[in-house]
DNA sequence: CATTGAATGTGCGCAGTGTCAACATGGGGC
DNA sequence: GCCCCATGTTGACACTGCGCACATTCAATG
């Protein structure tokens, strides 16, 4: 009767499937992609695995656990666009503008994802009404004992979307390019930066411009805050 | 039989309502202040108003048509937070500090406005999987003849959020306080950068953070962003 | 190796949703 | 005064998330 899935991926041996939880999450991020955070529904991932909907609930409580696992593959996602982007231009000779470069390619990598994967980018800021941990979950592995310098609430290091932009903005303070007194929030200022920019070119009226204009609009975007910290 | 509504709002004379399009979008409003663009449900509007769940569908085609309303309500209340804003400050006597008052008070009640009424700003940017307008879709009004500067794509000037920012900024170009050659995209990275800050403050871990810290921000990233343009 | 209990998957049912089709009503124009 | 059409109503369909009772399998234990 499974009529989806080859039996050859992964596969299941017999009843137990064998691997339900990440092939439903895959299912999941398959249309996530495709049609964002709503096109995430229970009983088709299921159905796309060939598995009985009540299935579903073996491996995940309800609903919207499903949706959090697809974010978090999402989140991996973007770390990973973000980078590729650091990797593929050269490295500066000097510190301070390879510092800088990183920065801007952190930025770029995180917009270039955006729009490479509109529907998982959504997936990934969505429903946080509740005050549900949208980012950085994994800070459970990591005992709440020491007090480092870290802003309590800011999205912890195990984030690597986010660590890349904060690091990169260390070591500018470090090299004497940013001046110490303005480092606070400038990491929150500049993920809110490229945020702002994926959104607006993303889910507005922007979004029909053509793709020119906007690759211009972001690098202006970047400057202006690169300048402005 | 009718429970809620009592019949001296805006009645109802009899069988037919009167203002039923209004009363559903009120409805609809009031849900999606207390629970963002989810709780908006077309059957729920419909119960509160006192009449049936298809009788909606003689004033909205469809569920979405009734979220459009509701963004452009929400739309219209942004425009006037930011209005209230601009009015709240006293004017400066220098032109040029008042015209980077007014941008820097569009900004803040922009971003005001997100905290303040978080479901509807919150209702206002979503569902753009499909390349809807999202803003300013009264521009229907304008014939499409004239060529001025505008950039094609950006809201337009009906959309009165916009245009305070933009406004400002072309003062900003009159009085010699921005370069003519940086005027391009400004109003965009402006907008993005108070949109980034409102989404991340209110949409992620950022949002537990206090509310002081969060003014701070909020202040470093306009700061930044005017800086930088 | 047989048994047994927990993990996993199935079927069925409930409440709630968006939407459509057929019918009822009543207010405004001839 | 009559008739038409905008407006509202009832009933139904397909779909969703989710809970409950039952079936099957795997692995550990005697």
């Amino acid at each position: 009767m499974a009529s989806e899935q080859a039996a050859g991926t992964s596969g299941r041996r017999g009843y137990h499937h064998g691997d339900l939880r990440n092939a439903l999450t895959e299912a999941a991020v398959e249309r996530a992609r495709a049609g964002g955070p709503q096109a995430i529904v229970l009983r088709e991932a299921a159905r796309a695995t060939g598995v009985s909907s009540t299935a579903a609930y073996r491996h995940f409580a309800n609903h919207h656990e499903l949706v959090v696992a697809v974010k978090d593959r999402g989140l991996a996602m973007l770390a990973a666009t973000m980078r590729a982007e650091l990797a593929a231009g050269e490295p500066c000779a000097d510190p301070g503008d390879e510092a800088l470069r990183r920065l801007r390619a952190a930025g770029l990598g995180y917009v270039r994802f955006a729009f490479a994967e509109p529907g998982l980018f959504r997936t990934i800021f969505h429903g946080a009404a509740e005050g549900e941990p949208l980012i950085g979950r994994r800070q459970a592995a990591r005992a709440a004992g020491e007090d480092d310098g870290h802003l309590p609430g800011t999205p912890d290091e195990s984030e690597e979307s986010y660590s890349l932009m904060s690091q990169a903005l260390d070591e500018l303070v470090v090299l004497g390019r940013l001046p110490a007194e303005r480092r606070e929030y400038s990491d929150v200022v500049m993920w809110s930066a490229v945020h702002g920019l994926s959104v607006l070119l993303l889910d507005t009226e922007l979004a029909h411009l053509p793709d020119e204009t906007k690759a211009d609009i972001v690098r202006r975007g970047i400057d202006v805050a690169l300048n402005g910290l």
